[in-house]
DNA sequence: GTCATTTTTTGACGATCCGTCAATACTGTC
DNA sequence: GACAGTATTGACGGATCGTCAAAAAATGAC
């Protein structure tokens, strides 16, 4: 019975401190998103959680660990989306244009994600924090990484994608990455996108991948399958916000 | 002789007064370079020009426009290079490897930039800058777009490239900067490149930005024509060092 | 050269915010 | 209810930003 008591005692604190991180989390994304990162604020955290400051350094070790939590529970996300897009059905390239679908979904259901991610990425901030964090973020990143590869690999094996002499499929996925990375980059914080022409930035990320694709000659080209309806598609049957978090 | 005597000494202060600011900007640079973006510090650097913290912010509102001004030094370099590299003889789109060189040129000569707009374009940041330095970076990001969406109205007009239809020469150029900006981002804060086995990013950027022009069919194809060899070329003949800044 | 006036420079100061830690409150055990 | 161990608190020291009244320097009229 003691030993009982004690156990449900024990874990009910236990399950009371993961939720508050979890509280200190959702109010820090939500500060973070209508107030900038200089606005984000450790008192006024602590005052919204109706807990103190010194609980919150309990949790983190400073405040560049808020942030990298932040950037971490939304890669963990996004892998677990790579990892069933990967899976499925049909040849490389239409398994590459799913998690395609996957990496659309994650932006337009975690918009947030960018804001974080770009402020984590300033060195200064990233020097702040622990290596067990880091290693956590790195992780993931190498693990997108190596699920994209895979298909990349995939295609070669089938003879549907011939890379030229010298290059890897690690190139292709760089190249892929890259693509994503900087349009995302563009569209959140470029204030000229739409007087200078692009009305739908994230419609032209999916042209150019595609086109990008095509240029390695990766069968089916575009002109023989339909990837753009089959994004839409996959994006609505795989995709949807309540399939996932 | 009161007039001329007040005129040169107005003159006068006036370079001192303009001297002062690129000796702010280039201790501000370097400090940022040296200990990142939360250890640019205000006192310190008016220790370092020898001048109290008071004259530093009569030349800048306050911290964050120091780093606009010096996102903007170097925007408007690449902008002056971008013009150069677009009046390269020959068709258009080797025109468009020109820029590409020039670009390589100005992240390797300029490495510290990617640091700086990485931090300015964190928005709340940004947001504390005032509306003319804005107007003067946003500026410089529409000129170095219509300078490289110019190029390829030349080849769509001289029929060495045919977009497809519903595609505007915006899209190719986003779908070009968006890799570049997106390779530059990752190799300039991502941790695990080298392990996960990209040894040059730099290298397969360029790959990447020709397998791309090559997808969307823009003669001469890298098959037909050595864009590796130019661009290797050009960037010692037109985008040394010592040719610009 | 002197002195009143204008401009420039200064650095002490108030305000903000981070991260710490000694003091306090809470929890479970005997 | 006393006690040991743990969790929580918020006042505090330290760092930095941006301001502003006062000091210093420059100007120009005589």
């Amino acid at each position: 019975m003691t030993a009982s008591t004690a156990t449900t005692a024990e874990s009910r604190k236990q399950r009371e401190i993961r939720s508050r991180e979890a509280q200190i989390l959702d109010v820090a994304r939500r500060q973070l998103l209508e107030r900038g990162y200089l606005g984000l604020n450790m008192d006024r955290i602590a005052a919204e959680i109706e807990y103190s400051k010194g609980t919150i350094y309990q949790h983190f070790r400073n405040k560049e660990e808020i942030l990298v939590a932040l950037a971490t529970q939304a890669l963990e996300t996004r892998l677990a989306m790579f990892r069933s897009a990967a899976d499925a059905e049909g040849p490389p390239r239409v398994r590459m244009a799913t998690v395609g679908a996957a990496a659309e979904a994650f932006v337009e259901h975690f918009s947030h994600h960018f804001l974080v991610e770009q402020v984590v990425r300033v060195s200064s901030i990233w020097e702040k924090t622990s290596p067990d964090r880091r290693e956590v973020m790195e992780g993931c990143e190498r693990q997108c990484m190596a699920t994209t590869v895979a298909i990349v690999h995939d295609a070669v094996v089938d003879g549907s994608l011939r890379l030229p002499d010298g290059h890897d499929p690690e190139e292709l996925i760089f190249g892929m990455w890259s693509l994503y990375q900087g349009a995302q980059t563009i569209t959140h914080t470029s204030h000229t996108l739409a007087e200078i022409g692009l009305s739908n930035p994230l419609a032209s990320l999916r042209f150019n991948q595609n086109v990008m694709l095509d240029g390695y000659g990766w069968a089916p080209l575009s002109s023989d399958f339909d990837y753009h309806a089959y994004m839409d598609r996959i994006k609505l049957d795989r995709f949807r916000h309540d399939q996932f978090a």
